[in-house]
RNA sequence: GCGCCCGUAGCUCAACUGGAUAGAGCAACUGCCUUCUAAGCAGUAGGCUACAGGUUCGAGUCCUGUCGGGCGUACCA
């Protein structure tokens, strides 16, 4: 519809002017009805150009504008210079008809053809289960992930992690106690240990399958690996869950080992970026924009974990990917700039690295905000959250507001399956739908879909709103904003039971029924692809 | 102090990145099931978009300032 539009918009602009740089033709779906199904604004954009005012460029292009009738049915100058489209019947029956023959397809766009994208995210380091503040990271990238591929990206998913470093040395030390206990030993317990229940289910692990042997075990490495494997397993378990299937595991590691680190540094050293000071090697971030210099390796020799991260990041530019996305926290917003300039230090294009922020998520439990802590072990698990209101429910949350927002995740409505969920809304129309059809393949007279029979208002406007779909999908993708979708989603569920409510389907002329029933199919393949998009299931009964 | 994000209906949030009369859900009130799922539909009420200026045909959206909240501001990750 809008390529329609914007083709006789450019052909209609080509006759009253010459000039060459113009703006570009933006189509909006007008807020209220009245000003029908499309608009745009060209006019008051020209305005400035052509030194005219808007209301007499908008004559002179609706006066040139040559369109098919069967296709647009009127075209209004209104406001102050806006030009209102409305859109016949025709073009929605054969608009509608491709949408049946796209199928699942229908909302797959070639906007990222051929893009080689990267998502980057969860990169928790396994030191325990993901939590509920991990979640909204999770859902957001692999949703993210799912949108770019509609638009026909090629993408990977990819986890990040550090396996050596204080904490997982103290997690280590945490297990070992554990297990002292359990052989009745006496043990000391590290400074800011592991306090959660998951470690002693490790300690016990340890206990079952070597028995004694560890118990004058001085290195801390066999209880570190045991606890590793065992927390990846369950992290690897609960992303599982989720729906998200990681392409790859970086370990932090290899960009020590393959010395990718030391040429950081080395690079950096020979463009004067990077200098010695009180035995640490700092980086000149102050060149950048920054207030400060930034310290790569601390006098300890250990270098701060920035530095791995300009490494890692030079690693994925390598790889050859178009785009790279790192999904962060609000909290770690502020390694996001040095590792930008690292790469600009390294001669990099730094337009290829973005970063998603989202804001905290605050659990609400009984109308009161749940503050938690790992190491505390006073959290609520991705697991524990599932289990009490349900995958599809956990992804949905997350996803249903705007990344830049807070969220607050409300455990009792959320575990409300009526009226105060809004999933169910979704999920409901779908399972309607098939619900209507079961009745429809057993009872009904088989004619053949004539679509010029839909006639009603919430037929017309249901068309209308299917028709978005491509459009929203792309724009969730531009936006890296899921609840774009869910959104509009919740439109299409809106449209379909005003629908429900205001036409029957059985009981009609049988062509007609035919028809609807093939209008619904539509509706559910479009809620199905939606929901497709955000990891949720799509449900045939409730 | 400085940097980033936010402030919209009683509550939780939208608003297609500058468009026309700011919209949903929940909560409150009123209607609608002897026929395809009432987990639904229709309606009422609820707003000086924190405040003050500015930019322009046009501002919730952009710029400046003020107030209020969140997160940062380490030789922690």
């Amino acid at each position: 519809m809008k390529t329609y539009l914007t083709s006789i918009i450019q052909q209609a602009l080509g006759k009253i002017t010459s000039e060459t740089d113009l703006p570009e033709i933006i189509i909006e779906k007008p807020r209220s009805p009245e000003h029908g199904d499309a608009a745009t604004n060209i006019a008051m954009l020209l305005a400035k150009v052509l030194k005219n005012n808007p209301r007499a460029i908008a004559q002179q292009l609706v006066d040139n504008l040559e369109y098919n009738p069967e296709y647009i049915s009127g075209v209004e100058i209104a406001g102050p210079g806006f030009i209102n489209f409305r859109v016949a019947p025709g073009l929605l029956y054969k608009l509608l008809e491709e949408i049946r023959t796209s199928g699942p397809n229908y909302g797959k766009t070639d906007r990222y053809d051929s893009k080689n994208i990267q998502v980057e995210f969860v990169s928790a380091n396994p030191t325990g289960p993901l939590t509920v503040g991990h979640g909204r990271n999770a859902v957001l990238g692999d949703t993210v992930a799912r949108l770019f591929e509609w638009c026909g990206a090629r993408v990977d998913r990819e986890y990040y992690f550090n396996n050596a470093g204080r904490q997982m040395r103290v997690l280590g030390e945490s297990v070992r106690a554990r297990y002292l206990e359990l052989l009745g030993e006496k043990a000391d317990w590290p400074d800011g240990g592991y306090e959660g229940e998951y470690i002693i289910d490790i300690a016990r692990e340890l206990k079952d399958s070597h028995d004694e042997s560890l118990k004058n075990e001085t290195d801390v490495s066999v209880f570190k690996q045991a606890a590793e494997e065992a927390i990846f397993r369950d992290i690897k378990k609960t992303l599982d869950r989720m729906n998200i299937r990681m392409d790859h595991f970086f370990n932090e590691y290899s960009v020590y080992e393959n010395g990718a680190v030391d040429q950081v540094v080395e690079q950096l050293r020979e463009q004067d970026l990077a200098y010695d000071q009180d035995g640490a090697v700092w980086f000149k971030t102050t060149r950048f924009g920054k207030d400060k210099d930034t310290v790569l390796v601390k006098s300890t020799g250990e270098p701060t974990y920035r530095l791995p991260d300009i490494a890692y990041h030079q690693d994925k530019l390598k790889r050859g990917y178009d785009l790279c996305i790192d999904v962060l926290g609000a909290d770690h917003i502020d390694t996001f700039p040095d590792v930008m300039s690292g790469l600009e230090a390294l001669g990099y294009d730094k337009s290829r690295v973005e970063v998603l922020v989202y804001q905290f998520v605050t659990l609400m439990k009984e109308g009161k905000p749940y503050k938690m802590s790992t190491r505390k072990a006073n959290f609520v698990t991705l697991d524990e959250l599932m289990d009490e209101v349900g995958e599809d429910v956990t992804r949905f949350f997350f996803l249903m507001r705007s990344p830049n927002t807070h969220l607050e995740f409300d455990i009792a409505e959320a575990k409300e399956a009526g009226e105060k969920n809004p999933v169910f809304y979704l999920q409901y129309a779908h399972a309607r739908i098939h619900s209507i059809k079961r009745k429809f393949v057993e009872t009904a007279e088989k004619a053949d879909p004539d679509f010029s029979l839909l006639q009603h208002d919430s037929e017309l406007s249901l068309i209308k709103t299917l028709l978005d779909f491509p459009d929203v999908v792309a724009s969730a993708a531009d936006h890296r904003e899921p609840h774009r979708l869910i959104n509009y989603l919740n439109e299409v569920a809106a449209a379909f039971h005003k629908f429900y409510h205001d036409c029957r389907i059985m009981g009609e002329e049988p062509r007609l029924s035919a028809t609807r029933m093939a209008l619904l199919e539509t509706v559910s393949q479009v809620l199905r692809n939606g929901l497709t998009i955000l990891g949720i299931s799509a449900p045939e009964r409730m």
